[in-house]
DNA sequence: AATGAATGAGGTTTCATTCAT
DNA sequence: TATGAATGAAACCTCATTCAT
């Protein structure tokens, strides 16, 4: 009481959002394992270590945490990647950067999620009926593929990138290229380390995409 | 009087195994919409017109149901890549033409189906547990891989694909460049024609395998 | 053709009894095993090797095959008793031939299924709710019941029954006897012969029920 | 919040034990009118005035519920009994109370539970396969029996009781005393009292098994 | 008459969501 | 604010009964 009612305010505001950061996180978690259907509100809460009642008072239905946790995971990928993006290197060492982003620890089992999300039609209605969703579900790939569309563009400005590909193939082609599918093939299965496979997988595109002449 | 029982009972067999494919495909149509969870039995035996528990003179639960469909892709789609591999045409062509029928009306969907179920920890799950589901789903991605591997090695023999490139590398490629969502990024939302895409992807792949003095 | 029309019907009619009487054995195989609502009709008519349906030309329900199985047992049972009791001898020696008979193999399973049927309330509603059932299932028991009053009575009237034990309580005891759980005790689990099991349950019984000076 | 959250989780663990005797005493009601397999979960709720979800937070399912009814009745029906044993009375006392208990109401419906259960065989087999049922079942009636043998060897020991009778013999002759369907007879159809149908059978019972000379 | 595929009512169980404490 | 007991809709599955062949 002694403290002035805004830092009780926002201390309180930050204990709100972490607690909300730990909700998500092990909803990720749960998500990722079990699937958005076999996964439990109940669950999720135990693992935060709080009620299941507690988990309404900041997500109001089970749908809105997937959606939560779709659009944090873009906004940090999307971000990231406009800091690689900012490097001053080559378009082909961006690109490369990125797979390999990609192909670390972290972005594995964020991807894993969001594929999940995008093949599973359920999920991706889920998403789509959030009357903002539709939104950011369409306007975040857009802007995703806009980045790469731009530094492909770039490519073929400076003579290193085929103009007589198109570039939303490219996109496309670079995209299939991040699917976790590959990850568990190569990496987990294949016994690969993320290095590796991102210079291969690299070396692959820019040949596949490379201007005839170079 | 003088129709053999034989007869009568292929007869009876014959409409089995229609009765059996009507579901296996309104299924198939009602998980690919909804997902599997959120596809209702009920739902599906309305789509074919009969009554819920006639599914289950065929199919002993949900789960037989979706295991059922997978063994039928997998089957399908593996006996018309090797009819694709047995033509006498060059490496290239023939994964040009493998992506083609992945592109084309038929496949779009079925491939959506795998990859949702791929993609969704609780598919793979159903699928893993069927005793005999693990044998099956291993060993039919395996023997997929195996098919393309075979064709990238003829390439390699010939001289006309990078030896510097693992195998495993291009097999994974190859792949990523069936997912639906790439299916969807080009075909539905930027109203390209499959023959299109397969030609373009097609010349980006090999470009990128391509050995390097060609 | 050459046969009476009449020869005709009563061979089919003997058939058809006899088919009857197959069906009604296995059911009562089969409710004694699994209970009435865990036996399914299905499984009778596969134990008799006919088709589901065959059943339902012969019973139009599960509750009549139980009905019918109840009045086929509680017939024989009294004209057995009746039988029994024709004979000329003492009271006592007619009521341990009684006993001896519900001890010994048919009756021991025959028992089993009655007392099934008067201790779960759903097979007795069952009963009870046929139309004629009521009537039946009442006046069976109270058929029964009359033929050991009058063997009582009789023993009352040449002075070997005790005549301040009221009948009814007599009869009553005389019935608890033959419970399956009792057979169950004595012959399954100690390992006794029904006719030891017979002897010792009538000695105890007469000395219970003799008059006192006897 | 000088209120331990000892003495509130000892009343949260109170009210929750309270309201599964609610449940235990509305499912043993209807377990008792209709049997097992045709009261419905629902129905027991409805009684209860809760929910048909409520009831799996306390059981895990209809099959428990009928464990928990037995293990219920059996621990309140020995620890009754061995009140009764602890009296400082002749044997012959002691069983008569005993037999007293069993035709006084509330044990009326218990034992009629217990035997329908015993008869039906399908309930057996409910309370068999529970892993633990096995042992409960056998061994609480080996348990309920061994007192009644105790005290008909007290019995033997001060000459009151018949040593040439095998004590498994009387001692399943009292058990047969007790069944539900010699209540039904004598007390709701010959509209005799408790008192009096415990005191006939007993100077039954006792002159059954005296000893010769007394 | 015999069959057995088809039906659909009804049962048990789960779980997202609410709400009294 | 946090809790977790209570709710009840909805899902899967079974099986007695029907009926076209």
């Amino acid at each position: 009481m002694q403290h002035t009612s805004t830092s009780h305010r926002s201390l309180k505001e930050k204990q709100r959002q972490e607690r909300e950061r730990l909700i998500l996180a092990a909803a990720e978690e749960v998500f990722t394992q079990k699937g958005y259907h076999e996964a439990s509100v109940d669950e999720i809460a135990a693992r935060v270590g709080i009620a299941k009642g507690t988990i309404y008072l900041h997500f109001s239905s089970k749908e809105e945490i997937l959606a939560a946790i779709f659009a944090r995971s873009m906004q940090k990928i999307l971000s990231d990647i406009d800091l690689t993006l900012d490097a001053d290197t080559t378009p082909q060492a961006k690109l490369e950067a990125i797979l390999l982003q990609f192909y670390t620890g972290f972005y594995s089992r964020q991807m894993q999620l969001l594929y999940a999300i995008f093949h599973s039609p359920d999920s991706k209605r889920i998403l789509m009926e959030k009357n903002e969703g539709n939104k950011t579900l369409q306007e975040t790939w857009r802007a995703l593929a806009d980045r790469i569309a731009k530094v492909l563009e770039e490519g073929k400005a400076n003579g290193s990138v085929d103009k007589d590909t198109p570039t939303n193939i490219m996109v496309s082609v670079f995209f299939s290229l991040t699917s976790p599918r590959s990850y568990e093939r190569l990496i987990v299965e294949d016994h690969m380390t993320p290095e590796e496979v991102a210079r291969y997988l690299a070396r692959v595109y820019f040949k596949g995409v490379a201007a005839q002449g170079s």
